[in-house]
DNA sequence: AGGGCGCTGTACCGATCGGTACAGACATCG
DNA sequence: CGATGTCTGTACCGATCGGTACAGCGCCCT
């Protein structure tokens, strides 16, 4: 609830009001949970965000037994999780404005991790070279297709990127065809 | 100069004061030369900005003969524009806050023009089908790239990034010089 | 029953927000 | 030289910002 305030007006956009009214909590209830006031409000959406991709996508990427069906689990969660390219990534968000500097280590560490385990899961699948570039690649172009989505208002951008990766990921053996999306 | 304040800052931390220090204009000038306020000063400045390339870019990619040196040009701008990495892309930042509601129109066209034009390109160096879902990947991976870029602090990220797509736009038969910046 | 304590609403703080009003500086032109 | 119209600095406006102080409420423990 809280993170849906941030993701959907940034750091800036989200006042203690409008904080307040969303959550229906009153200024003193939030100062008392985060003393810290807005910006520890911020850093425990950021935490509670790098735990769930940890608990969800990075921990099987690094640790799994079937390194494809981690990936494959991987592109399933991020179209759930950003709702197939209808939500906004909040880290993403933040790294773009300069509440960077707020957040600085937390940002570069929710995408750090992301791309190691997955460098990782892929070096344990034919891609040993090349694993880091893929891996970067494959972060970097959920983020882009996060903003080109929103940006054109048209979620479908986000869907077929997926597609795109999966077949660089993966290969044409798991997939059914040539990802020539409609 | 404008346009370097609401990229560092956001539309929204990007104060009244801050622009006229930034600037070294009064408000009087400000409000003078932009009577609508902040909201005209950012669409000048989308403005300029979509110029920029559609003068740089957009135009070679739909008219020029040799597509291919059209689309080396395209990497060698791009890479020049956003200072190679170290500079943020406004458009993309606005399109993931709300300001996507003031602006949506000049930022959905930014990219899809860029889309479109590089599509057409494409279609003529071999690309058939594929040219749109390639052009769309373009795109939407520089945008990620300049995220992930700034998100780790690590310009060569989009370094990496131009090469990976000068591979795949252009193929292995390019030639290893290095584009030269007009 | 009653004393502590965790939680909550609310009044209030100085600072700053975007925006307006306006008086003067300035150049131009008759 | 005086009139005119274009710029520009500044004082000011109500609203809202993030944050603080505090009084009251209920809940638990003895």
């Amino acid at each position: 609830m809280l993170a849906e305030v941030f993701r959907a007006h940034g750091y800036a956009g989200a006042s203690l009001a409008l904080i307040g009214t969303r959550t229906g909590l009153g200024k003193g209830s939030l100062y008392h949970a985060f003393p810290g006031g807005k910006v520890e409000m911020a850093q425990a959406v950021l935490d509670e965000i790098g735990a769930w991709f940890e608990g969800r996508i990075y921990a099987s990427l690094r640790d799994t037994p079937d390194p494809r069906a981690a990936i494959r689990q991987m592109l399933a969660e991020t179209d759930g999780y950003f709702r197939s390219g209808r939500r906004v990534c909040l880290v993403g968000a933040f790294a773009l404005c300069d509440e960077r500097d707020l957040f600085g280590d937390r940002i570069a560490g929710y995408f750090a991790q992301w791309r190691d385990a997955l460098t990782q899961a892929l070096r344990r699948c034919g891609h040993d070279t090349k694993a880091f570039d893929l891996a970067e690649d494959t972060v970097l172009a959920i983020q882009g297709g996060l903003v080109l989505a929103r940006a054109l208002d048209d979620p479908e951008v986000f869907g077929r990127m997926l597609k795109r990766l999966e077949w660089t990921l993966l290969g044409e053996t798991t997939a059914r065809v040539h990802p020539s999306t409609s």
